[in-house]
DNA sequence: AAGTGGACCTGCTAGC
DNA sequence: TGCTAGCAGGTCCACT
């Protein structure tokens, strides 16, 4: 499910309301991807600070060290004064005096991980190896040049694996392809410089899209108040496939790249 | 170093 | 109507 737009608009949805409160209890449903690293005794009575992002994953920090966050594929967070009593998908509770900030995420690819501090101990391995984020100014088509020249792989498949730009997953990928001009099946280490610039640019044209739309919900995708995202209603390609494309009205394709449906247009993305 | 495939887990849908 | 195969927004890890 989430990928930048939508851990985004989550964040901005209840970092503000949280921000200064005072964890009172801790629940645990199932194991998520990762064990809490932490007894959850120790983070009651510590206040929460402001709530960051880097790549997918949120930053919940603490008094004496912090939450790293991650929503899997089909994880949200909500954050309810008087939540109702927890589900079956319902797997971490912070509670506190001003509300509850709750996981649910059915696939448990999802992940609430304690470290003392972001660079250190289990955040600093997972955040090891993330590339740039898309919006800072050092995402650019040189930049993108430079690290792809030395991959091979698809630019599809590049763009997904997050070491080079953060965000950008499954939908954005394909759509910012698009955006592109850009055939996903293209070696990464044949892209012009010229591309290069008009990935950067597509990529965070996209993404800024989405995020002004509230993300996409697909299936169960909704923010910390519970409203959904739009942006899938302005996908061009994803999930698209055998319809016509709104730029050339050529038939739009699927296949498969690995291992991950790729969804993009034969008549205007070029090798 | 870079690339590949499998693993994690559950729910929904299309098709028989 | 009921069962089953296939698919889903992510990413880590082991292995080549």
């Amino acid at each position: 499910m989430p990928e930048l737009p939508e851990v985004e608009v989550t964040r901005l949805s209840f970092a503000e309301r949280i921000q200064g409160a005072e964890v009172t209890a801790v629940r645990l449903g199932k194991p998520l991807r990762w064990p809490l690293g932490v007894e959850p005794q120790q983070i009651v009575t510590q206040r929460v600070g402001p709530v960051t992002r880097r790549g997918k994953y949120l930053w919940l920090p603490l008094d004496r060290g912090g939450l790293l966050m991650h929503l899997g594929m089909s994880g949200s967070l909500s954050f309810a004064s008087a939540p109702a009593a927890p589900g079956p998908h319902d797997h971490f509770d912070l509670v506190t005096a001003r509300g509850t900030l709750r996981l649910t995420d059915p696939r448990r690819f999802g992940a609430v991980v304690w470290a003392p501090a972001i660079d250190a101990g289990a955040a600093a391995k997972l955040l090891a190896g993330l590339g740039v984020e898309p919006f800072d100014s050092a995402f650019t088509g040189a930049h993108l040049h430079k690290a792809l020249r030395r991959r091979r792989v698809a630019i599809k498949t590049a763009l997904l694996g997050g070491d080079i730009v953060v965000g950008a997953g499954n939908i954005y990928a394909c759509e910012a392809l698009f955006e592109a001009g850009i055939d996903p099946r293209t070696r990464s280490d044949r892209l012009s410089r010229v591309r290069c610039e008009a990935l950067a640019e597509a990529v965070r044209k996209t993404l800024g899209r989405a995020l002004e739309s509230g993300g996409s919900t697909l299936r169960n995708f909704r923010d910390a108040h519970g409203i959904a995202g739009a942006f899938q209603l302005q996908a061009r390609v994803y999930g698209r496939a055998g319809q016509a494309c709104p730029r050339c009205g050529a038939t739009i394709r699927r296949t498969v790249q690995g291992q991950r449906a790729t969804f993009f247009c034969p008549g205007c993305q070029r090798r």
